[in-house]
DNA sequence: CTATCTGCAAATAATTTGCATGTAC
DNA sequence: GTACATGCAAATTATTTGCAGATAG
């Protein structure tokens, strides 16, 4: 096994994730594809788990939804939206020692990955604006 | 819209989720196929996502598979394993509470999943046996 | 040069869906 | 009896892969 090459495309895929806020890999796809079209399926899903794999981005899966990815390294949870479906970051204090001290039966925890679902504050207010005018 | 009617085939589809330990919906699907050969994917998928949206199960997706179901509701984390796949239910006394306290930005937070990733105690036992065995 | 990458298109695999029939209540 | 459920098979959707040609180092 070689090193990793530097290639257009791969700087491609890593600048559409960076843009497209915890974008699914059809969706990097699709933003790749639509200012250079012959890049391919293939080589978008190939780079982004080449990615995740060497830890330059990391790869999550959120409720019912097909796999993320997420160019934000540095441990934090996510929030998503109920109703939008939108994704939020949500960076804990003391997100490491939660998962130390959750250590059980032997189970020997490298990681963890957290989603709180609810709803955003954008969707917040617009519920409470439509109940008003309902009132 | 009426009201669930008990079928076969969800006392089936059920039974089968409990036996299973966190199985895909796959997996149920091979389990009561396998005794009742007439007993359809398209069921077995509808069965569980029913099941789901009315809260007599949960529904979790694990890092890099397929979503997984859950017959145990009581709020709790996952523990994953690196090697081996087991999946490991970790209770945390506190889950709600952390929860609620990592609310920010307006985020109304009605729920949370959490996955610990690592080695289970089975895999770090046999690694630790081979690499004796090495030196 | 040559090992790695890429494009393409076809293959998998999971999940969903339309529709006619079956069945719980 | 009728509304909800099921079986079947075909359709979708996400992702993977084989292979020949392109290219980074």
């Amino acid at each position: 096994m070689g090193a990793a090459r530097n290639t257009r495309q791969k700087q491609m895929v890593y600048d559409a994730l960076v843009r497209l806020d915890h974008p699914t890999a059809t969706q990097v796809y699709a933003c790749v594809h639509e200012e250079h079209p012959t890049v391919s399926r293939g080589t978008v899903f190939r780079v982004l788990s080449g990615f995740a794999e060497s830890g330059q981005v990391r790869r999550v899966n959120l409720f019912g939804s097909d796999a993320r990815y997420d160019h934000t390294l540095a441990p934090h949870a996510h929030g998503r939206c109920r109703v939008c479906g939108w994704v939020q970051d949500v960076f804990l204090p003391d997100f490491a020692a939660i998962a130390a001290g959750a250590a059980s039966d032997g189970f020997c925890i490298e990681g963890c990955e957290v989603e709180f679902y609810g709803v955003c504050a954008a969707c917040s207010e617009k519920q409470m604006r439509e109940s008003a005018n309902e009132a």
